[in-house]
DNA sequence: ACCCAGGTGTTTC
DNA sequence: GAAACACATGGG
């Protein structure tokens, strides 16, 4: 097995809708919802954020400005609503501070300047860099790291996951794909191939039947 | 009534 | 340093 394999495998079961996967691809809604989405369902973030556009809130200036008590009630359905509070606020003050705008910030921020900011984790970084400012990264999560784990597969930490898959989607992974599509476009559609299949097959730990059963192919 | 979710920071051996 | 804990809502 490798990531190539598993790539092809998944790109035939769960062709993607949104060209990005995450939808809101490019826009700072995806910095928002890589912050909402820690430890937490999707649903939960998606009441989130309509509750932040219904208050005219889901932009980088009003995030900055907003009074942390209002953010707080406006994110409470993706939980930890206190702590992202404070730093989705502080990320957008230090954004705003640091690039100007969010176009500013998409073009110039990179891995370390977000590793630096508080609650914003590698994957958290990894998303933003990806699905925001579409760089060729590729986010790993705990789903990557289970679907790896019933090859075999053991890693140290996150980077070495990322490492390992990053370096073994080698040139191949373009000819799977239309002429013009990016390798940000792939690495983002791989994760996201990832998600849904742990969505639909994975069970606390475990990979359920009929998921083994697609894996098995590529084992 | 439990268990889990597209993590991250802090505290404790 | 690894392991345990805190952060919290909503759905199965």
């Amino acid at each position: 097995m490798d990531a190539y394999e598993l790539l092809k495998i998944l790109k035939q079961h769960y062709p993607l809708k949104e060209p990005y996967w995450w939808a809101g691809a490019g826009s700072f809604e995806i910095v928002v919802g890589a912050v909402l989405t820690q430890q937490t369902k999707w649903e939960n973030v998606e009441r989130s954020l309509k509750n932040l556009l219904d208050a005219g809130t889901l932009e980088l200036e009003k995030i900055a400005s907003s009074e942390l008590y209002v953010l707080e009630e406006l994110i409470r359905p993706s939980g930890f609503y206190r702590k992202k509070a404070k730093v989705l606020k502080t990320l957008c003050e230090n954004i705003v501070a640091d690039f100007g705008d969010f176009e500013a910030f998409k073009q110039d921020v990179d891995r370390q300047w977000l590793l630096s900011q508080k609650g914003i984790g590698a994957e958290s970084s990894d998303s933003i860099l990806n699905y925001a400012c579409f760089r060729d990264v590729l986010v790993v999560d705990s789903y990557t790291n289970r679907v790896l784990a019933n090859f075999g597969y053991e890693f140290e930490s996150y980077d070495e996951l990322q490492e390992y898959l990053m370096s073994s989607l080698d040139a191949r992974v373009y000819k799977l794909y239309p002429k013009d599509t990016t390798l940000a476009q792939i690495y983002a559609r791989f994760h996201g191939k990832i998600v849904e299949f742990c969505k639909e097959h994975l069970k606390g730990k475990n990979i359920d039947e009929s998921g083994l059963e697609l894996l098995k192919t590529l084992k």
